[in-house]
DNA sequence: TATGAGATCAACT
DNA sequence: GTTGATCTCATAC
């Protein structure tokens, strides 16, 4: 594997409108497996669609706390999705990250997936989740430059596409999801 | 290919 | 008691 440098919370401390298009492209690693960034939704607590949007709670604390620590929620009873924590401490911002193109640690993804199907592995929040092993426990409120996670940055710049976010009755037009070009692994295509 | 229901639970009203 | 930042499977075209 090339030698890629580890994102520091300074990255993180910054607009999710900047953070969130320079994430497409990183490297994403939790105990050794993951992938690709190539999909993310931004979240600003000034947006009706965000979980910090209706002030402090016991589920979206991490949000309100320092830059570059996971936050962890249930989605429908059923899925961990796996949050970045942006923007400096108390401004809970957040970016969803959607969808990897899964690299490294395939037998123990497609394991705690019972698929083989490569694309379907982290093409979407509740997939990614359960591929990479995410829960509450183990991941809310994790630094992200300390073990179990790795985020690397980018070595090349990929083209970046933009369009309204999945999953929501919110603020839906807002076109704050980001993504790789003609990635293949994205939850859904770009227009 | 497209649409619809079920799964399952914690936060919130 | 209702509602999700979702996914999968079944059924219908």
């Amino acid at each position: 594997m090339a030698k890629s440098k580890l994102l520091k919370p300074a990255f993180f401390d910054r607009s999710v409108h900047h953070v969130a298009p320079e994430l497409i492209g990183a490297t994403l690693l939790v105990d050794g497996v993951g992938g690709i960034i190539v999909e993310v939704e931004a979240y600003h607590h000034t947006d009706p669609a965000a979980h910090s949007f209706g002030g402090q709670t016991e589920r979206n604390g991490v949000m309100f706390g320092p830059p570059g620590h996971a936050y962890v929620y249930r989605s429908y009873g059923i899925h961990w999705c796996l949050n970045f924590v942006c923007e400096p401490e108390g401004s809970a911002c957040g970016i969803l990250i959607r969808a990897l193109e899964p690299t490294t640690g395939l037998p123990a993804m497609r394991r705690r997936r019972g698929l083989k199907e490569e694309r379907l592995l982290c093409s979407g929040p509740g997939r990614l989740g359960q591929a990479l092993g995410i829960t509450r426990d183990k991941h809310n409120g994790a630094r992200l430059d300390k073990a179990p996670f790795q985020v690397f940055a980018r070595e090349q710049t990929p083209i970046i596409v933009a369009g309204p976010r999945i999953g929501i009755s919110k603020a839906v037009d807002l076109p704050w999801r980001y993504g790789m070009k003609g990635s293949r692994f994205v939850s859904k295509p770009f227009q």
